[in-house]
DNA sequence: AAGAAAATCTGTAACGTTACAGGTTCGTTG
DNA sequence: CAACGAACCTGTAACGTTACAGATTTTCTT
């Protein structure tokens, strides 16, 4: 037994406990403490359970900057936030669905954001450059993300929200826009309107395809015909949004009926209807996604498709956990499909709300 | 020089650069290297220049686990979020403040999620024994708030998101709501009603009385009469606030006036108006808070009070750095007044946003 | 010219952890 | 009874950094 070991260290009652600390008590060596903590299997039975029964008591928790410097496990789930303006929307929920995912495992969640003036490029090149994270989330994945590219090259673990087409594939979740953007479509046509325009996420990003896709498709099933609603996406200012959902309402050939791939996007559409003194459900119907109760609360009259942004941050959450720790690929994808489009609340109270009809299947 | 510097570590061009690495390519010693580059008075100004301009080149950036471990320093700042339903609205702007203030900082943001049902201490406490911050941003400050006691005990830098009545005094941020809430009888006044109702705060938060306070004097300054409205708080489940409000409403002396204490809120509230088949600007007029544009775009109508979160997170972060570096309390409370109240948009399409009407004292 | 002081630089140790390469003890085998 | 192996335990070194206590050289003083 090193018999300076309780001179030097102050092991005092204040000082943090170290595996030092109960070396001495158990009058172990301090590789002893260590291998019994992590349950290795050359050391007796008797002595793991004395020396855990210790660090619980004692209320030992390894130093992470100790970890981390030997190890170069960091604990670290990075999520790679785009902090603009109408992006931030949903984010608390996909944090809150990512921190319950974490909750129970020794990761903490760190975020680093950059602001879409900068290259989405030096975020991620930092966390890896610099090791800050065993793992990354990103959203808004394009086609062929870079960022993908660059952190497959250099195996780095990570899950993407939003798929891409990059080879070879890699973890991710998904909200199927495609099916969305169909169902939308479907419901419209089954409410007799017969001029559709899609407001789409920006065409770069990976889910633009998707849901131009479902809805191009719907339309052309149905026999309806697509109003072209061109250079507006729903993450644009939404002043922007609105006086461009304006101008189309008093187009020629207005729609009468109208797909908004975001809430805070439906919000600025609505208002343009207002000001063109049309009605919500009678010269026109518009179908929206929502992550929250309240655009439905706000305006009874959308119909709405119901996105659960809590469950992608907990499935991305798992999809990086299970890249970590080397899990196949197909555990690491899922996808969530909308089940059908919620109508517009009545007017007399409705008490109990419907349960997400959302499910996740996996590939 | 020590000759085995360059055989052991792998200062091939794959890893990434230590000390070690300048010290090497520099022909100096491990030790004037670290000092050359927090420019130390003992080290000659030529060899700081040399110095820094190999770190520059290799891209040298310190091993944070090595600093944390031999200094204790994690430079990091704590972001304690509830993650409870209606609390997350405004956090994704709360962010982007920190995350503003911390940019060129070597701070990292890391979040600490609690949900309502855990005891908030628990959080807390975690971070502090773990040492694994520098310094912690709360919100939902009490009067007598436990975990600014615990803090201040252990001196550990922190800033709130509210006021307290604790002693000794401590860093915070806070939206003056009762000015918000005394401009918004004001002008509810203005607008000929007489009978108002405020929405408030959870009683148990510090806001509650200051909101409540600046409601009840304005009230009374104004000769106008409350109608009580209790057992509801803006942070509920949204229809048990629609549905409380319902019932406001189909009281006998309902009133002709809300003062609503977040914009969440202020959306079941109009729903319930709405249920009720009342008309806003009609039979009654509601002032809310708005921290989102979106607010006011969804329903003209509102007269709104902007509160800034982005704001509120660029000051509770320099405060906490302003701790951290020791600097005078004084610098570090500072009060967000509001100005005035928006009045409900006009329906032509109002082209330019007025500017925030809202601006920063320091005590 | 000798000594002191200033200006620069450096090695050692330590922060807490774990990989690795031994130790020691004891029971078993031939 | 020597040799071996299994079962357990341990010390050393290293991860990258910085505080500290010297070294060494140069520049003043007197």
């Amino acid at each position: 037994m090193n018999d300076s070991s309780e001179g030097k260290g102050r092991n005092a009652a204040d000082a943090r406990p170290t595996l030092k600390t109960i070396a001495f008590m158990t009058g172990l060596g301090v590789t002893t403490v260590s291998r019994a903590l992590k349950d290795a299997p050359d050391i007796s039975a008797d002595t793991k359970r004395r020396v855990q029964l210790v660090a619980k008591q004692v209320g030992y928790r390894p130093n992470r900057a100790g970890v981390r410097l030997r190890t170069g496990k960091t604990n670290v789930i990075s999520l790679l936030l785009n902090t603009d303006e109408q992006l931030m929307g949903f984010i608390s929920d996909i944090i809150y669905g990512v921190s319950r995912a974490l909750r129970g495992t020794p990761y903490h969640i760190i975020l680093t954001p950059y602001s879409g003036r900068d290259d989405p490029m030096d975020a991620v090149r930092y966390v890896v450059e610099t090791h800050s994270a065993d793992g990354i989330i990103i959203s808004r994945t394009e086609p062929q993300d870079a960022r993908v590219q660059y952190m497959l090259e250099r195996n780095f673990p990570f899950a993407t929200h939003g798929r891409t087409d990059v080879v070879p594939e890699h973890p991710w979740h998904d909200f199927d826009n495609e099916v969305f953007a169909r169902l939308a479509v479907e419901r419209l046509a089954r409410q007799g309107r017969r001029r559709l325009a899609l407001l789409a996420p920006e065409p770069k990003l990976s889910y633009y395809r998707h849901m131009t896709d479902g809805f191009v498709n719907g339309v052309a099933e149905c026999g309806l015909t697509e109003v072209p609603f061109h250079n507006v996406w729903v993450d644009q200012p939404i002043d922007k949004i609105r006086d461009d959902a304006i101008a189309l309402l008093k187009r020629q050939g207005r729609p009468d009926g109208i797909v908004c791939g975001s809430g805070a996007s439906a919000m600025a559409v609505v208002n343009a209807l207002e000001m063109c003194g049309m009605e919500l459900g009678r010269e026109i119907d518009v179908v929206t996604k929502q992550s929250t109760e309240l655009v439905q609360m706000f305006r009874p009259g959308l119909f709405v498709v119901e996105e659960d942004f809590r469950l992608a941050g907990r499935e991305l959450a798992n999809a990086v956990l299970g890249q970590i720790d080397g899990r196949p690929l197909a555990e690491l994808q899922s996808l969530s499909v909308p089940q059908s489009v919620r109508d517009p609340v009545a007017m007399p109270p409705t008490a109990s709300r419907p349960s997400a009809e959302v499910e996740t299947l996996r590939s």
